[in-house]
DNA sequence: CCTTGACCTTCCCATAAGGTTAAACTTTAG
DNA sequence: CTAAAGTTTAACCTTATGGGAAGGTCAAGG
């Protein structure tokens, strides 16, 4: 006697949006639910978990991809955990050179303010680094 | 007597590809640029300028649409240097923001690693922490 | 004159992860 | 019975960029 839920009801109690269930659904991430005789989406506490799933892997800002396959062996009891350490290592490779690439602007971008006076005057650091070194005749 | 260059050989010369020159013209941040008889677009030393300063820009993280008032900025004799660092100090705290958010994913994402004993087993940390407190029983 | 290859043109499609809107249908409350 | 709220599909918008099709242009060589 589960409680089957509406596409609406699965958003509130999973944190997503409808339209994301939808487009989840759409993406092969989740199984194509059952509907009622209207063809109204229904949810039951096996999906809502997934939808859940789902939700906290994009918060750890995995893709859809990955979060497929982290998906894939959730359900899979004969899994390695190997498999899913190999996942979240590349996705830990890849949040740290996005975070080297946004470190290496932030500090070329923080000299630059700093030597831009920010006043009613025309002339700025920043301008002419962006201009490049042919502005500088 | 300057050199007018075409399209393949401006995006060669600013590092930029063609496609995205005539994108970034489309998109208003480029006059559009003079023509031969046959329509291919010619650009002159001026025109290559901006493309450089857009591809720093884009190096910097800008977004088109910052690009284009900083492009606005540059061409403006009368503007005030207050305006470009008002630009730069707000794209600084978005970059801030989004390295402080990858810095949240990658602390969690290392912890939940470093418990993930990644053998044959299934038995699997992360998997269990996608799958929520429920999940635990 | 004709071909070939390297350009160039415009237009359409795709990406990731959603948001928004609209027309039509269903369910529920009063 | 009616009105409100929820759902359906579908389509278009976003950002910045890549890919490709179909066709025009140009220069070199036969």
């Amino acid at each position: 006697m589960t409680k089957l839920l509406t596409i609406g009801e699965a958003a509130k109690a999973s944190g997503l949006s409808a339209k994301m269930i939808r487009h989840y659904e759409q993406s092969g991430l989740l199984d194509t639910p059952p509907r009622t005789e209207a063809g109204y989406r229904l949810y039951n506490t096996q999906q809502l978990r997934q939808l859940n799933f789902i939700r906290r892997g994009r918060q750890l800002g995995f893709s859809l991809e990955e979060i497929h396959s982290l998906l894939n062996l959730w359900r899979d009891p004969g899994r390695e955990s190997r498999e899913v350490k190999h996942i979240a290592e590349k996705h830990l490779q890849d949040v740290a050179q996005k975070i080297a690439e946004l470190q290496q602007i932030q500090g070329v971008l923080e000299k630059l303010a700093n030597q831009c006076c920010g006043n009613s005057n025309p002339d700025c650091a920043i301008l002419d680094s962006l201009a490049g070194p042919e502005s500088m005749v």
